[in-house]
DNA sequence: AGACTTTATATTGGATACAATCTTTAATCA
DNA sequence: TGATTAAAGATTGTATCCAATATAAAGTCT
């Protein structure tokens, strides 16, 4: 297993590079549900010891990214149905009220922010940069609302999300559908109309939800 | 400072035994803002090396219940009014929505068990004690409806407010209303209406952060 | 005296070493 | 052979030691 650090400045401590290019790492998917992280081999990969790589691994465990089981280890943790179910309904609603709270204060800055965001989304040709694309997008509408509690939950939800939508992507027409919607949520904001702001996005989170959910169905009834 | 051990239990490893009890200490607001985490001193504490000590703090820090800086250590976070206000948004969204949730799959046992949290609450005298029987009530509300990341979610932002309740309660009539308040929503529990438990939880919930900035603006403006 | 430099101390970040526990393999017995 | 037990190896949990950095105190120069 080969880890990348995520950044090598050196403000920033072994224990947060770790943390930072483990969380890089479960997010997209490079680490499979249910990978066991090996403390020695991940702080062999680092060229440090154990020592910051535990510290790293005990802040994933408080995110929900790992489960940890005292003398056995800590593995990425899988997600349940019921699980995916709820998260996506929890982002549903704490992103269309993050929204809601965010359009009042959006500026023209802002706002070309937001666009720019959308058109690396829709040009975005490589599946695996689609998260990223499509987290910097939605975070650009949110970012006004001066929210960084929100901000915090939204993120926590999408990290424990990511990397089960990236698969899925590739073979609906997931992309298409999702660039359309992002352009009406983006216009809503542009007209100062919260509430339609709010409403789309909710929809556009429970729609992305439906999707996954029937994707998922149909691949376990092919089984 | 005498931190006390909130479960010796052999099955539990120093390292969550510290995580536990410090968080619990931070809650309780036995430390208070900004105040500092030595390591040693901590270790010795609790008669363990600084290792686990660290550990527990990497986790605080992730749920935003500490403030670490290399080389010069970690702080008990405060919040700012605005977060105040932002936190008790966010808790006033999900909690109401956990509630909705929750109300069709309450049982009879789940009710009961509810009312005598309520009672419990209601019966309180120890104003120390109020956070978490607060917490405890409203818990075993939202329990039924099977969604451990809506609790999750809901105890992280509980976690960053109570050591800031507990002030408040002791010079208003704080207690005398949230247990009115809390009857009116277990009674709209147990006569089924979801709609009317959510928007009694949302109403509560804003109540609540509009009785502690005045408590705060006031004595604010005293000084 | 006051400002700057230097040294000493305190504190955190990390590495190595050891102990506790789990897992796997080998050995033993029916 | 198959099951059971015992030993070896692997892996995590913790303690101790050293390094890097920050803070505080003492010293020096003008």
């Amino acid at each position: 297993m080969n880890f990348r650090a995520v950044d090598v400045a050196q403000t920033k401590s072994a224990t947060e590079i770790v943390f930072d290019s483990l969380r890089q790492a479960i997010i997209m998917g490079e680490l499979e549900d249910g990978a066991p992280l090996r403390q020695e081999e991940i702080a062999k990969a680092f060229n440090t010891s154990r020592i910051p790589v535990r510290e790293a691994i005990a802040r994933l465990e408080q995110l929900g990214l790992v489960e940890t089981r005292r003398y056995k280890g800590a593995v990425v943790a899988a997600i349940t149905n019921d699980e995916f179910d709820e998260i996506f309904d929890l982002r549903a609603l704490v992103e269309s009220d993050a929204i809601r709270r965010a359009v009042p204060m959006m500026t023209r800055a802002s706002l070309v922010l937001a666009r720019s965001c959308h058109e690396d989304f829709a040009k975005a040709t490589a599946p695996e940069a689609w998260p990223d694309l499509n987290r910097k997008f939605h975070c650009s509408l949110y970012g006004a609302a001066q929210a960084p509690n929100y901000l915090k939950v939204i993120n926590g939800l999408l990290d424990r999300l990511d990397r089960y939508l990236r698969v899925q992507l590739c073979l609906t027409d997931g992309m298409e559908r999702a660039t359309r919607e992002h352009e009406a949520i983006l216009s809503a904001c542009e007209s100062g109309d919260a509430e339609r702001a709010a409403s789309l996005t909710y929809d556009h989170v429970q729609g992305v939800k439906a999707s996954v959910l029937d994707y998922l169905k149909t691949k376990r009834d092919q089984a």
